[in-house]
DNA sequence: ATGGCTATGACAGAATGCTAACATCGAATT
DNA sequence: AATTCGATGTTAGCATTCTGTCATAGCCAT
C-alpha cells in the first residue's frame, strides 16, 4: 500500500502491473519476488526466459512457471504474446529512463554512466592483459588504498580473496608495512588505488613496492602524472563529475573487471572457491 | 559533434543499428530484406523466434540465423541479450564507445552502465527526498553494511562526515550497538547497505531501529522483498551483472548521489566544510 | 550451354525451454 | 515431539528453437 506512486505517475497501467496488484497479499516467499522483479523489470521481461529469469532471481525455473501460471497466464509464451499486443513491449525501458535523467541529479547519473562506458578504452590496452598476469601470477598480492577510496580497495581486497589467497590490505600509518620486508615470496604484487588529492604517501609507497622488487598496478584518476614512471600497469577512472563529493562508483566498476578478470585466468578454482564461500562463512559463525 | 547520425533521422544509435549499418552495402537479396524488416521491428525484435521471422519476412529459418551470425551475434538470444542494453546507446559518446565494448568485459562494462541509469527510476521517486530530508534532519546518522560492500558503506560514511556532523559507522559484530541505547538524540537515522544475500543479521539490525524509533533508509537489491516492510524509504540498485563477483559499483554511484543530495540541502555550510576538509586532513598530519 | 560459384532451403540432430511427477524441506498444528 | 500441509526444488520428458550438413537453385563468366 505504500508505493502508490507508481499509479499516480505516468506509468500506463498494464495488464500484468494489473495481474501482479491483484495477487499482491497473497503470495508466498519465491513469489513476493517474482512479482518484485516483474514489476521492476517490465520493460525487458519479453527478452527473459524461464530459465533466466530463474538464474536473475535465485529461484527455480519451475516456480517462474508456476507463478505466471498464477498470474494466469499459460508461460512465457502467453506473457510474450500480451505484452506484443499491448505494445508495451519495451521501447518504454530505455525511454522511460532517459525522461528520468532530466535535472542535476539526472545529469549526474548520466555523467557515472559515461565514465562506465569509458572504462572500456582501458581494459582494451594492452597492459590490461599484462596487469592480470601479474596479480595472477604473484605469489603475493598486497592492495591499498587511502581517504575515501580507502572502503573500495578493502571490498576489492575481499572479493579478490575469494578468488585467490594471499591478498593483503596494507596501510602505511599502521601496518608499517613490515611484511615488504624481503622475504619466501619472489613474487609480488602491489595495486594501489589512488585517486584523491592530497593523499600524498602514495608516490613513496609505490617507490617502495619497486625497491622491493614488487609489480605494480596503479588506478587512479586522469589528472595523476606521476605513476607512469614506476611502472606501465596504470590505469584511469573518470572520477570528476563535479558533484559536491566525487562519485567512486566507475572506480568500483573497474575494480570489480579487475577481479573478475583475474577469476577467467582460473575459472574452475574460482568458481570452486566462490561456491565453497557462503559455507565458509557460516562456518565461521559469523553469518 | 560526433553525433553525425542526427542528420539522416532522429533515430537513435543502437548496437544492433550500428551493426546494420555496418553490414549495408554488402547485403544479399534475402539479407536485405531481414535488414530492413529488423530496422523497422527493432521495438519488438526480442519477442519473435527465428521461426516467426522466417515467417513473416518470407525467408527460411535458417537464413535468419546466418544473419544473425553475419552481424555478429552469436544467435537470438545474444541478440535478445544486446537489445536489454539499449539504455546505453543514449550516452553521449557511446557511439565510440560501442565498438570497444565487444567481448565480456564489454557485455559487463554496459550492464554495469545501464544498472547506473536505471538508479534515475530510484531517485524519480517521491520516497528519494523523504530519505534525503531524513538524513539531512537527523541528529545523527548511523550507515552499516557487510561483506563485501561494508568499505562501500564506510566510504559512504566517510564522505557524508565530510558533508555533515555525527555520522558514525555501525557493525553488530564489534559495536555492539550500544550507541543505540536510547539516549540523548531523539532523531535518529539509520542507513543499511544491503546487496549481498547471507547476510542475515541485517533484518534484525532493522527492527532494532524502528524500536529505536529511527527512521531507517535501506539500500539494497531488486530481490529484496523484507524491506519494505519496515520502512518505505527502500531503494534498489541492479547488482546482479553476472561476473564471477559482481558489481558493487552502481552501488557506489547511488550512494555518491545520497551524499550529493544531502550536500545540496545545504549547499553553502556543504561547500565550507569541502573546503576545510583538506587543511583539516594536514593539521591532523595524517596526510 | 557448361562449369564454378554463392545463396538458399530441407532435414535432422543438438540445444534449449517448459512443465508434470515425485522428493524434500520447513512451518504450523495437534 | 509427531503430524500435516504447503512451498519449493529435482529429475525427467516432451516441445520448441536453433544450427550443421547436404542438396538444390540461381547467377555469372567463359
Amino acid at each position: 500500500m505504500h508505493i502508490m506512486n507508481d499509479s499516480d505517475g505516468p506509468t500506463p497501467v498494464s495488464p500484468l502491473l494489473l495481474r501482479l496488484k491483484a495477487a499482491e497479499g497473497d503470495l508466498t516467499k519465491s513469489e513476493a519476488v517474482l512479482a518484485q522483479w516483474f514489476g521492476r523489470n517490465e520493460s525487458t521481461l519479453g527478452l527473459e526466459t524461464g530459465a533466466t529469469i530463474a538464474a536473475k532471481t535465485g529461484v527455480s525455473e519451475i516456480t517462474v512457471s508456476r507463478f505466471l501460471r498464477r498470474l494466469g497466464y499459460r508461460g512465457m509464451a502467453a506473457l510474450r504474446e500480451d505484452l506484443q499486443t499491448r505494445g508495451t513491449a519495451q521501447l518504454n525501458g530505455s525511454e522511460f529512463y532517459l525522461r528520468l535523467l532530466d535535472g542535476e541529479l539526472g545529469t549526474l547519473i548520466r555523467r557515472d554512466a559515461e565514465a562506465v562506458l569509458a572504462i572500456g578504452t582501458q581494459v582494451a590496452r594492452p597492459e590490461w592483459e599484462q596487469a592480470i598476469e601479474a596479480i595472477h601470477s604473484a605469489d603475493a598480492v598486497y592492495v591499498t588504498g587511502f581517504q575515501t577510496v580507502r572502503g573500495a580497495a578493502e571490498d576489492f581486497r575481499r572479493r579478490l580473496a575469494i578468488i585467490r589467497d594471499h591478498v593483503t590490505f596494507v596501510a602505511a600509518h599502521d601496518s608499517g608495512l613490515a611484511e615488504w620486508l624481503p622475504g619466501r615470496h619472489a613474487n609480488r604484487c602491489l595495486i594501489l588505488i589512488d585517486t584523491v588529492p592530497y593523499a600524498r604517501e602514495t608516490e613513496p609507497i609505490v617507490r617502495l613496492a619497486k625497491t622491493a622488487g614488487m609489480k605494480v598496478v596503479v588506478i587512479t584518476e586522469e589528472l595523476n602524472t606521476w605513476a607512469a614512471a614506476y611502472t606501465p600497469l596504470v590505469f584511469f577512472v573518470v572520477s570528476k563529475v563535479h558533484a559536491y563529493v566525487e562519485s567512486s562508483g566507475p572506480l568500483a566498476s573497474l575494480l570489480s573487471l579487475v577481479t573478475h578478470s583475474v577469476a577467467a585466468r582460473d575459472p574452475e578454482t574460482a568458481k570452486a572457491r566462490l561456491a565453497a564461500w557462503p559455507t565458509l562463512l557460516r562456518e565461521l559463525g559469523l553469518f
